[in-house]
RNA sequence: GCCGACGUAGCUCAAUCGGCAGAGCAUCGACCUUGUAAGUCGAGGGUUGCCGGUUCAAUUCCGGCCGUCGGCUCCA
């Protein structure tokens, strides 16, 4: 998969012929479609990861409903780009002022239908403000100006379409035509891109506007490069965790029950409570203390937690129950503040670090669902730790310390950090409205993370309501990002529930919270792993860790045997007593990649010995039973990361 | 929630123009007694997501709902 970790990389725009390419095939795709759809309006058309997109409103249809495109368009808007690259057209850049920008569109017809007014506002804002506010007057141009310094004006002269936007497309002036760059012996420019699907999306990123219709597309130096990407995408697709968990057995959703809410196979379950196991273990060690509570609670802790009045649009509705409402968790954190509340702390007493793997639910959306990583029930690898403020970076970075610790276990090296700030226009909206403390708090979390050395992207406007945060971000096999983990501040929640403890003065002092889940969900963390594993779990984690092979009904017996023995020394073990041949049961152990096929004929009952099959297919033959059980305890005990 | 597409056996997928719904794998049974990724034969398995409409006749055409997928928005 490619890294997508675009928008942290910084890379220079500018200076990147890919960059370029890409967003040049953008505009050779928006002149397709003026073609094909001379009312289309054009909106924003950037470069992206391995490709385009371009965003356009095509107008109403006859029942004044928005237009869309149809998936069979793409075809003949494809063909049409490919008749226009291969013609080499020129493309003429000259820089304009922002001025002369403003001159170049005056006069023009405004948009002719309603809500126009809207996009012709915009475009005005866009070029008063010089924000990167792309927009266009009817027809044929656009706007894609980031700042009014620096504006350009290309020509295509062989349609007289006009655009503007921010830099020129070409590499320079001198090379005018991005397409003669990228060819390559035998490959043509105009078979290096593909159009890959329609989409809705909101004008401007935000779902009170109207949705216009996006088309992706990508493209790449030659047709070779664009096919070993495409190869890439379908191997992509064998490792996402929807279609491995179904084939693996380790969870399935059900219409009856719900969407979002996922049924764990016993496998699966293997997974979740291997995984507590370890968080136990990590945690023990750590300091941490754990606790319960329960799934719901009633309406008044959540007004006083701050959920109701921040977070109410995550929460399942209430139900009332003799003339009182009751909600589902969303999180776990007011009931670790009642316990915390439970009895009167000392200054000694802290660090108090409450752990527990809570569940809770949250209504997302439904188009936001996606398998194990986005899901409505979820269990949370959950701690709040309420401190004193001279000992918050130390506890903070034991934070991170954890993180890294258990990315060094699962081999997780492609994430960012990502310190996620409030924003001015959330105050009292989905932030609390605190500013100062959002500023205080804010130059805590960014001073220990530079103390500690840890690299890290900030980014506004990220922030949970309660305080800043660190968030771990990973990508899903099909290149979606996640938050894995997280590690927040929370300077409200401690003071709304009066929580207080006694310092060394003998005065009462609010402590601070920060709330962790290093292990992420079990939902996001398994949908994690099956894919960071591609199915090839370590033998500590994988649901089943032996099966024992007899290769004649004749062996069974000793299987038997074997597998008990294994049992006892608490290895997850299966035999394969089936009338099939050896051949198909191997092969069957391997389709659910069982680390260890221990295979058993008339050699290995006569000597008390194993011919062990590991999951990549080597071999060792007449291994002693001894050492075979060894080997798997030492492999489990340890965490290993081979086989 | 919004835009678009898709829903056929446990899984992966067929079914011409509207005319008795089919295959492979899996499951079950029998035979074979097997040496490191699929042995042979046979059987069972379906209200074609649900509800309604059009039609002599609907998996097929139309409408509504449910669900999934690709995006947008949102997020652990």
């Amino acid at each position: 998969m490619e890294a997508t970790m675009a928008g942290y990389n910084g890379h220079n725009e500018d200076n990147d012929f890919m960059h370029r390419l890409r967003h040049s095939t953008a505009h050779v795709m928006a002149e397709a479609v003026l073609q094909l759809y001379p009312q289309a309006k054009l909106a924003i058309g950037p470069a992206i990861d391995a490709g385009f997109y371009y965003d356009f409103d095509l107008g109403k249809d006859e029942q004044g409903r928005p237009k869309t495109f149809a998936p069979e368009d793409l075809a003949e808007i494809e063909k049409r780009m490919r008749q226009s690259i291969a013609a080499k057209k020129p493309f003429n850049c000259r820089e304009v002022s922002a001025d002369e920008a403003r001159q170049l569109f005056q006069g023009q017809p405004s948009l002719a239908e309603e809500g126009a007014e809207h996009h012709r506002v915009l475009v005005r804002q866009a070029l008063a403000h010089g924000l990167h506010a792309p927009v266009v007057r009817p027809g044929r141009a656009v706007v894609d100006a980031e700042d009014n310094r620096r504006v350009s004006h290309i020509n295509r002269q062989q349609h007289g379409s006009t655009y503007l936007l921010r830099g020129c497309m070409v590499s320079s002036p001198s090379s005018p035509n991005p397409f003669s760059l990228q060819r390559e012996k035998g490959s043509k420019a105009q078979d290096a891109f593909k159009l890959m699907n329609v989409a809705g999306a909101y004008w401007r990123g935000d779902e009170h506007n109207p949705m216009l219709q996006r088309i992706y597309g990508t493209v790449w130096q030659n047709k070779k490069q664009l096919e070993a990407y495409l190869a890439r995408l379908e191997e992509a697709k064998k490792r996402d965790h929807r279609k491995l968990g179904k084939d693996l057995e380790i969870f399935v959703f059900d219409e009856e029950v719900g969407p979002g809410l996922p049924l764990w196979l016993p496998r699966g379950g293997v997974l979740i409570e291997e995984l507590e196991r370890l968080a136990k273990e990590v945690e023990d060690r750590a300091g941490y203390v754990r606790v319960r509570s329960p799934h719901l609670a009633k309406e008044d802790l959540f007004l006083h937690s701050g959920h109701l009045p921040y977070y109410a649009e995550s929460m399942y509705p209430a139900m009332e129950l003799e003339g009182v409402r009751y909600y589902v968790k969303p999180m776990n954190c007011p009931f670790h503040h009642k316990i915390f509340a439970a009895r009167p702390h000392s200054y000694r007493d802290l660090p108090l670090r409450l752990a527990e793997y809570g569940t809770c639910y949250r209504y997302e959306k439904s188009g936001e669902l996606f398998g194990l990583m986005r899901v409505r029930s979820m269990q949370m690898n959950d701690a709040h730790i309420y401190c004193a403020e001279d000992q918050f970076e130390q506890e903070f970075m034991a934070v991170i310390d954890l993180y890294l610790h258990y990315f060094k276990l699962f081999d997780i090296e492609k994430y960012v950090m990502r310190f996620s700030t409030h924003h001015k226009r959330g105050l009292g909206k989905k932030y609390i409205d605190n500013e100062r403390l959002w500023l205080k708090t804010e130059d805590m979390v960014r001073r220990a993370m530079t103390n500690g050395g840890i690299p890290f992207v900030e980014q506004a406007d990220e922030a949970a309501f309660y305080g800043p945060k660190i968030d771990v971000q990973v990508w899903s096999a099909i290149g979606r990002e996640f938050t894995l983990a997280t590690n927040q501040v929370d300077f409200a929640q401690p003071a709304r529930f009066d929580l207080r403890f006694t310092n060394r003065e003998g005065q009462e002092e609010t402590p601070l919270c920060i709330h962790r889940a290093p292990l992420s969900t079990h939902e996001r963390m398994i949908g994690f792993l099956i894919e960071h594993y591609a199915g090839n779990f370590p033998a500590w984690l994988a649901p089943e860790q032996v099966r024992v092979i007899p290769i004649t009904d004749a062996h069974n017996e000793y299987a038997y045997r074997l597998a008990e023995r294994l049992s006892a020394a608490h290895v997850r073990v299966e035999v394969d007593a089936g009338q099939e041949r050896m051949n198909a049961k191997i092969r069957s152990a391997q389709l659910l990649k069982v680390p260890y096929m221990a295979v058993v004929g008339e050699q290995e009952a006569q000597n008390n010995t194993v011919s062990l099959r590991k999951r990549d297919g080597s071999r060792q033959d007449g291994m002693a039973v001894d050492a075979f059980v060894a080997l798997v305890q030492e492999r489990v005990a340890t965490r290993a990361k081979e086989l």
